[in-house]
DNA sequence: GTTGATCTTCACGTTAAGGTCAAATCCCGG
DNA sequence: CCGGGATTTGACCTTAACGTGAAGATCAAC
């Protein structure tokens, strides 16, 4: 019972997540999007919008698209093939997981950074404006 | 008084932080790094190191040089400037905090995806194991 | 039916972030 | 003083991720 829902022209889906038809295209040549034909028009579903905003995630992580499709690769393969693919697959989890534990630790040292500049930042400003009040 | 401080040369410090000399000479050209001169060859103290450590830092995090530059000015700008500087420089480093908070998002988001192609992907496993212990 | 808007493929252009030689130059231990 | 490893500048090369037309098909609306 392929329920189905709704579809999408590639337009919209461009419109829905800011990017341009384009990078759509270029998306499903990298082999991250398949989307059924309509003739020669592609014609999107709902696995299909997932799969680009789970892309457009791992974009602003900072993945290539090809790291990218590897895990989507993993997502939805119904292809739970041998355990050696499995355990394939669990190496490269842990590998993705390691990147974003290091991520992590880069944002918090680097918000730690962005506060010390902004408190100076302040000081210097209150400085500023403290004189002015006092002319 | 300045103490100065030890002194690396070019190579050393490719090598300390696992990049390529050609890099650093990069990263200098795009106005990261401005290392003192003993001649013609690049010698550089604590002070470079630290703009190298945290450029490589926002690498990691995905922001372009050019960005990076950006915040390196800002981080060690002696010339604190005018008011109109300093509050651009607020803005900037809100700009900078805003991108950090949908990363951190992200990571989270992506992170729940992990643990649930992980889960999947262990559940496959052990129902082959579980199999091949039967046989 | 024709006029726009949207879609298709094909192909070349661009930018960022370095890689990769090459040829000269520097510097240091013996 | 000198030989060999490290450095320097310069030039061109590469890859990823699209941008930017061109030229034609399609499709709804008037």
């Amino acid at each position: 019972m392929p329920v189905s829902g709704p579809t999408y022209a590639i337009g919209e889906l461009a419109q829905q997540f800011d990017v341009t038809t384009r990078t759509i295209r270029f998306y499903e040549q990298e082999g991250l999007l398949s989307p059924e034909r309509r003739g020669k028009t592609r014609v999107y579903r709902d696995k299909d919008r997932v799969r680009l905003k789970l892309a457009l995630r791992g974009k602003r992580l900072g993945f290539s698209l090809i790291e990218i499709r590897e895990v989507l690769d993993l997502y939805d393969d119904r292809n739970h093939g041998s355990v050696r693919q499995l355990e394939r697959m669990l190496e490269i989890l842990a590998d993705k997981r390691a990147n974003l534990e290091r991520q992590l630790e880069d944002i918090r040292a680097m918000q730690r950074e962005l506060d010390q500049v902004e408190a100076r930042c302040r000081a210097a400003l209150s400085e500023i404006d403290g004189d002015a009040e006092i002319s």
